[in-house]
Parts: C-alpha cells; structure tokens; sequence
DNA sequence: ACACAATTGGGTACTTCTACGGAGGTGCTT
DNA sequence: AAGCACCTCCGTAGAAGTACCCAATTGTGT
C-alpha cells in the first residue's frame, strides 16, 4: 500500500474528471452536492452498476471513480478488476457501506486509491478525494483503525480471527466437511469453533449465523 | 390505507417541518440536496437511527419524518410504533432499500404516509412529501405496481407466495418443525417447499436460502 | 371437461448439524 | 512458573436437513 505513481498525474491546471458509480440515485446526488461547491472537480458522469462503470470509464476516460462496492449486476471490486485488466488509466476511490477489513485488503490489492465508508463526513471525502486524485492512497481514519488490531473491527461478540473466519465461510454456505478440507484442519474442529460462535452470537443455526455474518460485514 | 385526516393538518401558509432519519450521513445530505430549493419545507433536524428519531419526533414535533428502515439501534419501523404509540402528532415517510411488499403493508398497517424506495427520482420524492404532508398516503410507482400482482415483486426464481413465506421464516433461523407449527401444517409439507425453494434458486444449505432471502429483500 | 400449478402429505435412506462431554498443545501475560 | 485464551481434535447421541421417490386435493384458466 505505497505510495505509487499516479496512472494519469493530475495536471495541476485542469479539473479532475470524476465518475460516480452507485446503485442509488439518492447517494449519488448526495456526492454531487458534496462536491459541486469543490473547485478544480468536475463530475463527467455517473453508472448505477459495475459493469456500466467499466464501460463508462472506457468511454469518458475520468481521472478518478467513486465506486460503490455492493451493485447489481457487477459489483464495485469486480469492475476494478475489470478496470484494471484493461490497463484503463484512472484513479478508483471506494466508497462502501462495509467497514470489512477484507474488502479493503482486497480493495487495496487491487490497487484502488482508497477506501471510505458511506458514513463518512463532507471534509473527509474532499480530503480522500485530492489525496486519491494524486494516486496516494486514503482510509476512513475508522477503518485505518480497526485494520491496526485486525480483530474487534465491527464485532460486539469477541469473536476470535478463526472464528470470524469460519462465520464468514458458513455464510456463504459452505459445509462443515468443505471448510475443513479449505482450511486443512478436522471437521471437528469446524465443529467446535462452529459451536463457539452458536453460543457467543446466539445465533442459532445456519442461518441464524448467517444473519450474524451479514451483520457484521462478512457477508 | 384510505385517505386519513391529517394529525397535523398542515397550515398553507406554514412551512413543513421535516426530520430526517437515516443512519447515512450521506444520504441525509442528498435529501437535503433535494430539499433545500423546494419552497414550503424546512429540515428541522436529523437522527441516525430509529431511538433517536423517537427523542426527536417527541422535542421537535415535526410535521413529518423522512424514514429509512433499516438503522442500527432501533429500526424505522419499530420507531413508527413507538412514535404511535406515544400519539406523537406526525406524518411519516418510509423511505427504503427494500422494494419488500410485506415493508410496505406492514409500514401502511402502522399508520405511515408513503413508502419511498431509496432509487426514487427527485420529481417522485417532492411529490411524495407534498402527499404525505397532506395525510396521504404515497407508494412508488414501482411499487404500487409489484402489491397489485402480489408475486412477481423482485423474484427472479419464480417463487410461489407459500414458499416466499417459508423462505423468509428459514431466514429467520426458524426450525421445519417451528415453520410447520406456526403454519399448521405438517414438517413434511415445509421439507417439500424447501426442497423446491432450493430447487428454484440454486441456494444449497440454510446459510444459502439465507443469502439468497436476503437478496430478494426477504430479510 | 381438461390441463396445469400450487399446496399438502408421505416413505426411505443418507448426510449434516447440534449438544453435551473431554483433552493436548501453543503462545502470551503476569 | 502459573494462568489464560486460542486452536486443535475426539466420542456419543440425537435432532435436523437433504435427496430421491410418490400421490391426493384444490383452484385457476382454457
């Protein structure tokens, strides 16, 4: 996560040409209130999917992309790899509901220039904005935070990482026996950790975890 | 959900108070975004979750509150309970992700004024709050077609009412044999629709029917 | 009257999960 | 060194869900 070299250098002179992609219409024009009082930013267009967004970022060519992660039709961390697969030149800045430590590993492996989440405030986003526009790299400081201690995250339950590890792969269906040949261990010990989580989420069974999983954003 | 006598009934002359409820900061500032060239309305203040919105309602005496379901703390929906419940005097949008038929039947059983979803243009939006503030009673377009043919709404697999319903219980984490009894039926009765609720959407264990209730807006 | 879908119920055999119980090893903190 | 949390694994038993098969009833539309 360095500092790397900006794809497209932000002319010092010209706007930044931005795309917004988000499903709703009302958070995209919450973004362009946002910024419409911004100088040097200009919104050159909007997509409400990924796969649009990667046609669109063909077509317009912007500088930078706020991009929402959860989209129909292709998701936000799909079209950057979409994006990325085709040597387009831009900067991508997240912009996720999900403080999910994974996605914004995954976001940063990708190479996208930042990672805010839905809450965050008008000063912030200006700020993520400029940095991600010179191809730095910006983190809401809430996520910066919980990405220091790795576990406690968005977890009122103390789950432990193998744990959450293990909710994460029973809400996406996975049975005991797959878990255990993914992660090389018995299945009685999916077991076990299975029937820890039961008992510090309360969760009931598979789908009463699952519930928890999307809860706590490892859905 | 027939026209009712305003609570409030709003003086012509008098702006609308309005709240706004949404636990997206950047949400709230799109509605403002909306808003604020409208003539007639006032925002009067916002809350970030359902809790909050009831201190609000019950400080500011609103003449209407713009809803969002799905928060942390305290959801919309229980919070038009608790505003009810309290004959707090005022006029209440739901505003939602979810185009969900059993949302809106149970936020128009509570005595709500519209139910927007999140996606809904600004013409629709204003139109909706002038109706409401009236004691009206506005859907979506979209909407008000999908409660017509009661199926259908945002189902993809072709689900029959029966098993929509007993997808949303599996959701809920709710045993066959709890499902049977609450429906008064017989457990092997519930197996079949699973069985053919798995068959149509492909969703394997508990964990993926959960993913896929959730998906289809059942959560 | 007939076809069709939906709902209801069943048989059998198998897999998976759940609820108890116990235990050994590792690594960190005090 | 002792305590503690975490991860690992096991036994036994029963409950729950899955995969096949089948059929009777009801209502809807043609």
């Amino acid at each position: 996560m360095t500092m790397q070299e900006p794809t497209t250098p932000a002319q010092h002179d010209q706007p930044v040409r931005l795309l917004i992609v988000d499903d709703h219409e009302l958070v995209r024009d919450g973004i362009r209130a946002r910024l419409e009082t911004e100088q040097g930013l200009e919104i050159i267009g909007e997509a409400d999917n990924g796969r649009e967004a990667v046609t669109l970022v063909e077509q317009l060519q912007p500088d930078l992309v706020m991009l929402d992660i959860n989209m129909p039709e292709m998701n936000g961390l799909d079209a950057v790899e979409e994006i990325r697969a085709r040597e387009l030149p831009c900067q991508i800045l997240i912009l996720s509901l999900y403080d999910n430590s994974e996605y914004v590993r995954r976001a940063a492996a990708l190479g996208t220039n930042g990672y805010l989440l839905k809450d965050v405030s008008q000063d912030e986003m200006t700020m993520a904005i400029k940095i991600a526009a010179k191809g730095g790299f910006y983190v809401s400081e809430s996520l910066a935070h919980s990405l220091d201690d790795e576990n406690a995250s968005n977890d009122p339950y103390n789950l432990t990482d193998r744990e959450r590890e293990i909710l994460t792969a029973i809400a996406a269906g996975k049975l005991n026996k797959q878990i255990a040949g993914e992660l090389d261990i018995s299945v009685r010990t999916v077991e076990s950790h299975r029937s820890a989580i039961r008992q510090k989420t309360g969760g009931g069974n598979a789908a009463g975890l699952t519930r928890i999983a999307a809860e706590l954003g490892l859905a």
